[in-house]
DNA sequence: AATACTTGACAGTGAGACTATGATGATATA
DNA sequence: TATATCATCATAGTCTCACTGTCAAGTATT
């Protein structure tokens, strides 16, 4: 293969750059003579890889989701426990866009672009997700953990959305708005929920008494008791939470 | 004013057409030459009014917001209840969107066209509409309405996030993907969220017997009370979309 | 009717997506 | 070493579309 010297190869590095370009400034704006440019490739080049502008828009969060995140969602049929399994799907879906600083911005131009975002791996990873969700929550209420009068459509907007709405803001504000980072938000996020709609138990073993006037007290026995630091503490965290960050390009 | 027998005025004529051809289409697809000929006007008229077709697109949602969601805004500093009033926030930027079905989509457009969108009114009545939500909720947790150690940040997304989400999914999918409409899911949603949040307080004085093995259980007698009454719609599947296909272009 | 203003038709410019083609030089194979 | 192959590049050219400029014709106001 001729690459006239240069070490990676060409179709990456053409990715990489209008990964970079594309959601520095935007789908109209981004040309291929400065993508071909900044990848150090000629225009051609470009031509010979991605038929049009917008097929190389579409390849790229193509490539990350097919590298990233098929394997993350590989280790939820073990879980059995709903919650730890409802944890896992959307710490998958986390660090998805956590590792690709650039993904949410692209995923959004390529929904914006036109129809044909509905055929993308991408497309097709959160539509997985979402489904997944969706069967979770309505085990969880068929099995009595959640109320039987939640609506688990809401629910899953209610998760996804936050979430989505939580890199959306960090997208369009430059990243460090606060210290947490938005993996720290997960389990105080899911704890409101699941307390929202978590069915009510009846309770057995120890007994104590309580006033429940003492609404402090109160708070401090719920936070520090084991079951509401997040039920899915015991459930391994997905595969790449070392945060590795492969290559520094995304 | 030359009108030439048309009785709307032109601008508006322009905005409307433009406001269709941009939803059904895309930025780039839809050209000035079809929205001119969709609003019956020379396509020299469009750029009389509009000097660039980002302009065009930037003036349609800068308009509607200005017409539709101020005056919405008005009562809010009368609403004394703190829950009250992030109800009437949502519920003013639920019916901004659903009074204006392209809404969303051009504002997702302008978010994704480019950096200029920070200073459209459309952006100022969302970024207002979060600020306003933070400090309701930081109002509820001083005067300790929800937990003390509630984090408002996340708060706030979960609120907008989950709009914005049943939003997107609205226009992805062409409408009415089930009967409830997502007004209707308001209330079932503050519910959840509010019962998340809440401080453990009332019953006072009373006794009761509480297993700390079962925590859940606490959280539920805590919560327990007025707030769950939701009717129990079952869920139905989503009638999977219908595969129109408009255009066969892509 | 006279004047001021608005609109339309049309021609033209320039940017940028995309194509076609032939040259170049690295690699594989004989 | 010689030859074939193939990826890449450079270049030139086509086409679509945003956008401009001009002028004639229509309408409103006086």
């Amino acid at each position: 293969m001729a690459d006239h010297g240069r070490t990676k190869n060409r179709k990456d590095r053409i990715m990489d750059a209008a990964l970079r370009i594309f959601a520095e400034k935007s789908f109209q704006e981004a040309t291929i003579a400065e993508i071909s440019k900044e990848a150090g490739v000629s225009e051609a080049t470009v031509y010979e890889y991605f038929g049009t502008k917008e097929d190389l828009l579409f390849a790229i969060p193509e490539k990350i989701t097919n590298d990233t995140f098929e394997e993350s969602q590989a280790v939820l049929p073990y879980i059995k426990d709903v919650e730890g399994r409802m944890r896992a799907i959307l710490l998958s879906y986390i660090q998805l866009y956590q590792n690709n600083p650039h993904y949410s911005a692209l995923v959004l131009l390529q929904l914006m672009s036109n129809k044909r975002f509905r055929q993308t791996a991408a497309h097709e990873a959160i539509r997985r997700s979402a489904h997944n969700l969706l069967d979770c929550i309505r085990e969880g209420i068929a099995n009595g953990t959640f109320r039987s009068d939640a609506d688990a459509y809401l629910i899953r907007s209610m998760l996804m959305g936050a979430i989505e709405h939580l890199f959306i803001h960090w997208h369009m504000q430059g990243k460090p708005k606060r210290d947490k980072t938005i993996m720290d938000m997960l389990d105080p996020f899911l704890e409101i929920v699941f307390n929202g709609i978590r069915a009510k138990k009846e309770q057995q073993g120890l007994t104590i008494h309580l006033n429940l006037q003492d609404t402090r007290a109160l708070g401090e026995i719920l936070q520090n008791g084991s079951m509401l630091k997040s039920p899915a503490q015991d459930v391994k965290p997905a595969p790449n939470m070392k945060q590795k960050n492969k290559q520094k390009t995304y």
